[in-house]
DNA sequence: CTAAATTTGTAATGATCGCTATATAAATGA
DNA sequence: TCATTTATATAGCGATCATTACAAATTTAG
């Protein structure tokens, strides 16, 4: 019984376009966290009122949680880096070589939304983001189990928080050199934990 | 000009203990972070109306510096473990083995107060743990420089990451033996970079 | 043309934020 | 004793928080 957007219904028709609202709550979202943005200044960058936010999102954990979404799908190209049949080890370090570039990317939103939103204080936030967070351990554990079994839990929980330290190195200010010199040596314990025996 | 404490002035004497106020004070803004708990609530836990926490420790931020303080010199004995003698890979692989069992000692105050200080969206708090993070960084540094030179900020850079990532962990609230494994895993990238040409 | 439905902008809600003006209480120094 | 100094408690400051009443505006259905 929960409305969803019909694309033509009776009353009058809303005067911004959702998505590109979405693009600017999530700029503000990363830029300054779910705590450091008022719902005032979310409405004013995104071209509405604030009852009109809530109309549309319901409240500010909920447009949050949009936001968090769209990110999870598209920040990291895991799906791709991923793939069945990739060589593990090859495959895991070019996730976090990749993190550490997308982290460093935009100044302005440094780090990863998700693993961020997940360390913050506000229970509900943190809460919607850990769903994500891990969504992606187990995204990556069982890309893992596929060759490794008995070792998936823990590559996953150490990938998870190799990147989680990647994404506070961001927030520092670290550049992508740092970042990517981590995540290289970082991938030295994947090596040895993925191709010795054990 | 600054005046410090005296131990005996001329007026009415401080109705409470200092250090056990600050006890109370570094107890909630590790449970609670530094923007999850307010002035009101900090000053009902030590005991305190507002006018005296804020003529005892001149504002919120400033009581957040204290508690720093104390905290990173007291939370990991550092000093201890990276005595100049040690062996690198051993001594901080011993680093990052106990920072897994505090950070998941006490589960109401999980994680490093620093590390997650420094993360935060309150300018200038996170300021304040940044100094503290990148102190904890240059006494890694100095350690491995001994031994080590042209890879001592690299592999500082990688501890202060991995203790963010196992702050994060705790902070999720995953167990002592989930932050150990991922601690030692961690530490097979140590063995490689100290051990191995390059 | 009217009624129902939905979004809009204005303005305000009560709660909480960090912080402080004020007056009183309690100590010491003269 | 009495002025000075410091800490205390009460009470409230303006600002901001997420959220919402309300009425005007704009659409479609009948």
């Amino acid at each position: 019984m929960v409305d969803k957007e019909k694309s033509k219904g009776r009353g009058r028709p809303r005067a911004f376009d959702r998505d590109r609202a979405l693009d600017q709550a999530q700029a503000l979202f990363h830029a300054q966290g779910y705590e450091g943005i008022g719902v005032a200044a979310l409405a004013q960058a995104m071209g509405v009122n604030p009852p009109s936010l809530y109309a549309a999102f319901g409240s500010k954990a909920q447009l949050f949680e949009e936001v968090l979404e769209r990110y999870a799908r598209s920040a990291l190209p895991v799906d791709t880096l991923l793939a069945e049949g990739a060589e593990p080890v090859a495959a895991l370090t070019a996730l976090l070589r990749v993190a550490a570039a997308i982290y460093t990317a935009d100044p302005q939103a440094p780090g990863c939304l998700v693993l961020e939103g997940a360390r913050g204080a506000d229970p509900d936030a943190a809460l919607r983001a850990r769903v994500w967070r891990e969504a992606s351990a187990a995204r990556i554990a069982a890309f893992v189990a596929h060759t490794h079994a008995g070792k998936a839990a823990t590559v996953a929980d150490y990938m998870v928080s190799i990147m989680s330290g990647l994404s506070a190195d961001a927030r520092a200010g670290h550049d992508v050199a740092r970042l990517t010199a981590v995540a290289d040596m970082a991938a030295l314990a994947l090596q040895e934990m993925l191709t010795k025996a054990g």
